[in-house]
Parts: C-alpha cells; structure tokens; sequence
DNA sequence: CAGGATCCCGACCGATACTG
DNA sequence: CAGTATCGGTCGGGATCCTG
C-alpha cells in the first residue's frame, strides 16, 4: 500500500491550476460571470491587467474552450465576450475558492506578520 | 447599478490564487492531505520537483500558517511536514477543483486539438 | 475599439556545489 | 538527511508604438 508519486502528469488537479493558475485568468473569468462583456469594459473592469495580458488570457481561455468570443462586424469593431458551459461550470469551484479567501485570508495575513516579525531576529538582538 | 472595478488588491479571491496559483504549491499541499510526511519523501512523491522548489515552496506555505514544521533533533536531522487547520480547510477547495479537473479536462484537451488545428489554415483552405 | 508587434526587466525555476 | 547559496536560462508580463 505505498502512496502513488504525484506527478504534474498523472495529477489531472495540476492541469486545472494550469489553467487557472496565473495573475489574471481568475479575474478574467470572474468578469464575465454575468454574462457577456466587451474587450475594453473588461479593461476597465479588472484594475491593473495590460492590454496584452487580456488578449493572451482571452486567448488562452478561448483555446480551452471556458470562453466564447463573438465579433460583430462594425466600425469601430464590436467583440463581445462570455463563458461558454463549460467556462460557466467551472464557477462554482471558483466561488468556493472565493469562499475560503473571505473567510480565512485574515488569518493568512496574520500568520505572514507573524513569521516576518519573527525573521528579523539576529540572534538576541533587537533590544 | 454600475458593476465595480475587480481590483487585485480588492478581490480576495486572487490572494488564494497567489497562494495556490504555481506549478508546485498545489502538489506540495496534495502530498500533505493524508497526514505528516517528511522532506526527502515529499521529494520522492512529487515528481519532477527540484530540492529548491520544494524548500521555498514550503517555506512560503509555512509562513502562510498553511503547513506547520517540525524539527527533531537527530543525527541525521528529521523534519516533519503536515497541514495546519488553516490549510486543512483548504482541502475541499482545491478538491472541488480536482473533481472539475477530472471531469471536464478532456473537453478541454479536444477544445485545444480544435483550435491549433484551426488555427493552422492559411486564408481559405479546409472546405 | 480591439488588438498585433517589440523591447526589456525581473521573477521563476533548474542545475550544481557546499554545509550542519 | 535536510537544507543554503549561487549562477544562468527561460518566460511572464508591463510599457510603448502601430493598425484595421
């Protein structure tokens, strides 16, 4: 009954941080959980992202299928974008996450200030 | 009615990710679920791991309060790792997740192959 | 308005060598 | 056994300029 080695291969979970894993993809979808929305409505939206960062999540988010992107032809150019069923089923795992962020971030925080003050000790210093 | 700005430092949900959200950190965690384990055998367990990979990713885990270290002293040393109460609560999260993973990733998978091979016609072909 | 193309810096991370 | 320290390559990602 040895345990199984965990590899980034075989762990189906590590694909799913894949995906999700990184700086903006969560915020990204988290934009669009209520439906359609523009490219430059999610520039506003999502404090900080560059413009090349939304296209490259977009990008990679509508390669894997999470995201629909729907150009309209005008002038000046209308691209809307929304999770498909399959982006919008992977909500409620995200919410959950979210969840457990509201709920225990504090304590993550008051454990970093515990550490770092710790750290700063030399020795026997700091009198 | 207007939607707010999702902001990284006003959205709590991206802290987690910054916890979460790297090639190791969720493996690390994984390796820990069923109890204390030791360095050298998270080593064996998590493929493909590097020794400063795994030491930097616990050390970060550590001074989130997610995982808790415990030195004996010995020759040669031994130091056990597990999951704090904090990072336990954490387990159904990043299970729901891994449930998502399993069930949806070859959409995913089919959704790429769909697209790179798209993406490959030059102008007009596939007919 | 919705991007593509470039430049460039810093962070991530693997490899290697050394230590208590 | 369980790390620390350092070098160096790769790449994420920001800033800027350009286009249909």
């Amino acid at each position: 009954m040895r345990k199984p080695v965990i590899s980034v291969a075989a762990c189906s979970y590590s694909h799913v941080l894949e995906i999700v894993a990184n700086k903006w993809t969560s915020l990204v979808i988290y934009a669009m959980e209520d439906g359609t929305i523009r490219y430059g409505e999610m520039m506003r939206r999502i404090e900080g992202i560059s413009q090349k960062m939304l296209t490259q999540t977009l990008k990679k988010l509508e390669r894997d299928g999470l995201v629909h992107r729907n150009v309209i032809p005008a002038v000046p150019p209308i691209v809307e974008y929304s999770l498909t069923p399959l982006g919008e089923s992977l909500l409620p795992s995200m919410r959950m996450l979210k969840e457990w962020a509201k709920n225990h971030y504090a304590e993550v925080e008051e454990s970093r200030e515990a550490y770092d003050s710790r750290e700063q000790l030399p020795a026997s210093v700091e009198g």
